[in-house]
RNA sequence: CGGGGCGUGGCCCAGUUGGUUUAAGGCGCCUGCUUUGGGAGCAGGAGACCCCGAGUUCGAAUCUCGGCGCCCCGACCA
């Protein structure tokens, strides 16, 4: 990807209005573009960051089973007043069709996979089932806020179990649980994230959400240092102020921001819809349900908020929106100028060729080394490759990594490997 | 939904006890020259229904009323 003729740029200062770290970064380094409040449009190196974090989920969702479907967010109102939530749910987005059929935007996706699991699961033999998507949501928060943390259309996998019994259940539940780790791990989340008691338990008593501790976070939790589990403010009361793991009284609060939150339904989704098998017997039984939420773009923000600095983002290796940042700096000498012209392209072409993703900066002369840098740094890509005639010197690229000082230089030759 | 703050070229903003304002400056953009290891310099240029509407006035970016939008705090968060 060239950065001369990237649709979007840099600016020189964030957003006036914006307070949040992840608005204020993720505008003015180009990956998002807010429309109104809390509706954003994901720009070319946003999008690329919010596709990775997509595609870490569905790998990891796909090897313990999952399918990936897509449903749809325009949804008839008879499904939720199946389910009571057409007059219940606050924040569900509600409008009429032009002839005065009414929809809702979907807010969540219970109402429509199960009537759809309904049409294709008849047997114990059809389960257990794993169904998810990643999709856009619709909300009508009273308020926006904190950037792309809490918007009025956000992206979210919503994964939907179906098991034949609470045992089942209790099982993929766990499996889960290590899921979620592994996800948020390869999003470099993985050292500030507690699993943490909630509320919204329906069928079990509790919830657990997963909490990105960052002062940006707007709830507050309690984490127990002995087993890293937290317990969220709401419920610490109910629990008798200690952890419900090993009873430890000394709970250490935390500002956090939920970016994950899985759910034990039992048969309150299953049952309005009249979901039921055969099991062995022939005994009609009721399908138990399990939901499991990740909000994509909170991912994005929250990454933001921990791993940036004065200069800008630090993207995580694995969600980075490009591998490498590779800077070509321009000289006065135009003999010069072209080698250095000739042998960045060259490295652009042999990186990109070997699988690596390369943010080419290849702006010519009325950009300055300074302003390069600085768009570096920004942006945030976990590696920065320089060519220049000081390097070319030496028949090297300098190579420094994003947030460290230190700059060593490479051969020319060993540059691809190197990498 | 309650409270507070803000709204002036694409961006950051000055101006707001009404009148040299023909709305200033910086960034960015266009032209030319110069410059090239941390957001360069000089010269020239384009770009503004001053958020919208109504009112007060000889005269409104500036005052009044109404509305809209954004941010922050709170409440809310199936």
């Amino acid at each position: 990807m060239r950065l001369s003729t990237l649709f979007t740029k840099t600016s020189k200062e964030a957003p006036k209005d914006e307070l949040s770290v992840n608005a204020r970064l993720l505008m003015q380094a180009g990956f998002i573009d807010k429309l109104t409040a809390g509706v954003y449009t994901y720009l070319p190196l946003g999008l690329r960051v919010l596709n990775k974090i997509a595609n870490i989920i569905r790998e990891e969702i796909n090897k313990v089973g999952g399918q990936e479907i897509l449903m749809p967010s325009l949804t008839p109102k008879s499904i939720w007043e199946t389910t009571g939530r057409w007059a219940s749910f606050d924040a569900l987005f509600r409008l009429a069709g032009v002839d005065n059929k009414e929809y809702a935007l979907g807010a969540t996706h219970e109402e429509v996979v199960v009537p759809l699991a309904k049409q294709h699961v008849f047997s114990y033999k059809d389960l257990p089932v794993y169904i998810y998507q990643i999709q856009d949501k619709f909300r009508n928060e009273k308020r926006a806020k904190s950037g792309i943390l809490r918007g009025r259309e956000f992206i979210m996998k919503d994964l939907y179990s179906f098991h034949v019994n609470e045992e089942d259940l209790d099982e993929y539940y766990k499996t889960m649980q290590k899921v979620y780790f592994k996800i948020f791990a390869r999003c470099g989340l993985l050292d500030k994230t507690y699993l943490t008691f909630a509320a919204g338990g329906s069928f079990a008593k509790y919830s657990h959400e997963f909490q990105t501790i960052t002062p940006a976070g707007e709830d507050e939790i309690y984490i127990c240092d002995g087993c890293k589990i937290a317990v969220n403010a709401e419920i610490l009361g109910e629990l008798g102020n200690k952890c419900p793991n090993c009873g430890n009284q000394k709970l250490q609060p935390e500002k956090a921001i939920e970016v994950g939150n899985i759910f034990k339904l039992g048969t309150k989704y299953s049952e309005p819809f009249g979901f039921a098998y055969f099991d062995e017997a022939g005994n009609k039984r009721p399908v138990i349900m399990g939901c499991y939420g990740i909000g994509l773009g909170r991912v994005l923000g929250t990454v933001a908020e921990v791993s940036h600095d004065e200069s800008g983002l630090r993207w995580p290796k694995e969600i980075a929106p490009l591998a490498v940042h590779l800077v070509t700096l321009n000289s006065p000498d135009i003999e010069a100028d072209n080698k250095i012209k000739l042998a960045s392209e060259k490295i652009y072409r042999e990186l990109e060729a070997s699988g690596i993703e390369v943010l080419f900066d290849d702006r010519e002369g009325e950009t300055s080394t300074g302003e390069k840098f600085a768009d570096a740094d920004l942006i945030g890509c976990p590696i920065r490759l320089v060519v220049s005639e000081r390097t070319l010197e030496q028949d090297s690229v300098e190579v420094k990594k994003r947030g460290e000082e230190k700059k060593e230089l490479v051969k020319l030759s060993h540059v691809t490997s190197n990498m």
